[in-house]
DNA sequence: ATGGCGCATCCAATGCGA
């Protein structure tokens, strides 16, 4: 199985990008995230041209997720259980069941700034999210995609001491992703195509991307038993290449089928 | 070459992103 998450920054204004990076990569599976548009409003016949099912959730202007997969969309879930709000929920969340695998497209709350209420919001979100995937896990493979809006570490943003004071890279959103892992989920880390690191984002602003001054904020966590099986992963910065794209770049996860161990690990495409 | 903000919205000034 090919599963592959992408922060598109608004589906419909990436649409002509999203549909042939789908023809040219092909996944089984996509998360997106950052859809900003209503569920209603997704291009669900477009990608359905290329095969693909949808499940969508979006509230408008802000925020909304999407999976879409070719192998199959069971059990799809909007939100979580007591998932908390700004003050009311919103649309950061979805789940589905994509040929065994339990596949989450997750856009965690931004923060802001760590004085903000929504700072806190963000933990008591990942918090929320950590309680429900528990409930999850117990029932087999699982893998939460998404935009984390977390840094796990100081080699995950381009320089650390620009960062001191600011979001993303605080030790209480470290340690809410310590949580997840704690779980029993695994960092898929990608390789990176260029550099030694596996930055999935860079500011639109002031040249950063051809710097190469950019964050690991996008993440793969997989269950133990999912992680086993991954033969391959990369972050495909072509796509964040060119005219008109997304601030963010797809992560592209390769797993083995049948449960056999990979035997030759290739990262790229 | 990888290029210097972009997207959405009661349409234009603002909220948001990280």
């Amino acid at each position: 199985m090919r599963l592959a998450t992408w922060n598109v920054n608004s589906v419909k204004a990436r649409l002509p990008r999203l549909l042939d990076w789908l023809a040219t990569t092909r996944p089984d599976v996509l998360c997106l995230q950052e859809t900003k548009c209503a569920a209603t409003a997704f291009p669900t016949a477009e990608v359905g041209e290329l095969g693909y099912t949808v499940a969508a959730h979006g509230d408008g202007r802000w925020n909304g997720v999407a999976v879409l997969s070719r192998v199959g969309l069971d059990d799809v879930t909007r939100g979580f259980r007591d998932e908390p709000g700004f003050p009311d929920p919103e649309a950061r969340a979805v789940a589905a069941t994509c040929a065994g695998v339990r596949v989450w497209s997750v856009y965690v709350p931004n923060g802001r700034t760590p004085d903000s209420p929504h700072f806190l919001y963000k933990l008591t979100w990942l918090a929320a999210l950590r309680d429900a995937l528990a409930d999850d896990l117990a029932r087999g493979p699982l893998a939460v995609c998404g935009d984390f809006n977390v840094a796990p570490t100081d080699a995950d943003v381009w320089d650390p001491a620009l960062f001191v004071g600011s979001t993303h890279v605080t030790p209480p959103e470290r340690e809410a992703l310590a949580e997840l892992r704690r779980l029993g989920l695994t960092d898929v880390v990608p390789t990176p195509m260029k550099g030694p690191h596996p930055y999935t984002y860079w500011d639109y602003r002031a040249g950063m991307f051809h710097q190469n001054k950019g964050m690991r904020i996008d993440l793969v966590y997989a269950s133990g038993d999912l992680a086993a099986l991954v033969g391959g992963a990369y972050v495909d910065r072509e796509a964040r290449k060119g005219k008109g794209p997304s601030d963010h770049a797809p992560i592209v996860v390769d797993l083995t089928e049948g449960g056999t161990p990979p035997t030759a690990p290739a990262a790229g495409p």
